[in-house]
DNA sequence: CGGAAATTGTTTACTAACTTAACGATATGA
DNA sequence: TCATATCGTTAAGTTAGTAAACAATTTCCG
């Protein structure tokens, strides 16, 4: 470091030449892998597969049947009015059905139709592939690891 | 479970009732993730702060002065096209300027000002901090192993 | 050399995935 | 009961991109 006096003060031109690392960010490199993997499944899934937000609410609605469309709102962190489309799509694939529930006239609880979990059984086993083969250079700990690490990211949610 | 006989075949019912979680899957996750980080930036950097595409940009801009913006934008893995708008924005504040390169008429060759290399100093502290405070809870080691391991899923990049 | 092909920055038009604000219908609670 | 909250929905706006085309320029190669 040139002309470095007695302390760390430096001239204004020089304040500012420190080594920049974009790459050094843990945001940045999260975007980046998060592109790949999201680019990677809608491969994997094809033209007229499930968009990764439609297999997510799929998911949830058959772990979860008769949840209520604010209540997968909630599950997934978006706002109730941008699940609508998305409930639309699975509604109009046939996957599942918004239902009355009987003491509460407004809500509509969602359950998957016979179509929608055999469906989604066969997605998943496909987005399974999808992730094994493009992670294939992550052992299993790694995965785990990552998940924990992630989890760890994940506990600010609400 | 009920009516498993002597092997693991199941009727057409069964087939899909396996306890499916999207919490599994990585992907899902890293997005999960990633909405957190990117929100909690965004409320660091405030209302007038660097959007996060905007920052790197600069990032890059000042680490690798006269780059190009076609090379800045093979750097981000984005599109030229969609390039023109961070810069504009990163011009339009004073923080760089498009250059002629002597030679290639074509090219823009992309310099910091000063006043871009204070800017860029100062947000990086900000972001900085930021990732501390969100990350307070992983430790060092594991920060540098979240990086490692989302090295290893960028390197599909390309 | 000269013409074809490639590259650069840009504009335009489009898309995906959201958000915010408002709404009518309904339910809840003081 | 009446104010308040909640539910699903629509409408409009935003953000962050992509794809395709373009003129200008450069490079390739026969």
């Amino acid at each position: 470091m040139a002309s470095l006096r007695k302390t760390d003060r430096r001239t204004e031109d020089e304040a500012h030449i420190e080594a920049p690392d974009l790459e050094e960010f843990i945001g940045y490199n999260l975007k980046r892998a998060y592109v790949i993997v999201q680019a990677d499944f809608r491969r994997a899934l094809g033209e007229d597969g499930f968009a990764p937000r439609v297999f997510s609410a799929l998911s949830l609605v058959v772990q979860y049947p008769n949840v209520t469309q604010s209540g997968l709102a909630r599950m997934l962190g978006i706002e109730r009015s941008g699940l609508v489309a998305i409930v639309d799509e699975l509604e109009g694939r046939g996957l599942i059905k918004r239902t009355n529930v009987p003491g509460d006239r407004r809500v509509q609880a969602l359950v998957p139709t016979a179509k929608g979990k055999t469906s989604y059984a066969e997605a998943r086993a496909v987005v399974r592939a999808h992730e094994d083969r493009l992670l294939s250079n992550l052992s299993t700990e790694e995965k785990a690891t990552l998940l924990t690490l992630l989890g760890k990211i994940r506990s600010h949610e609400d």
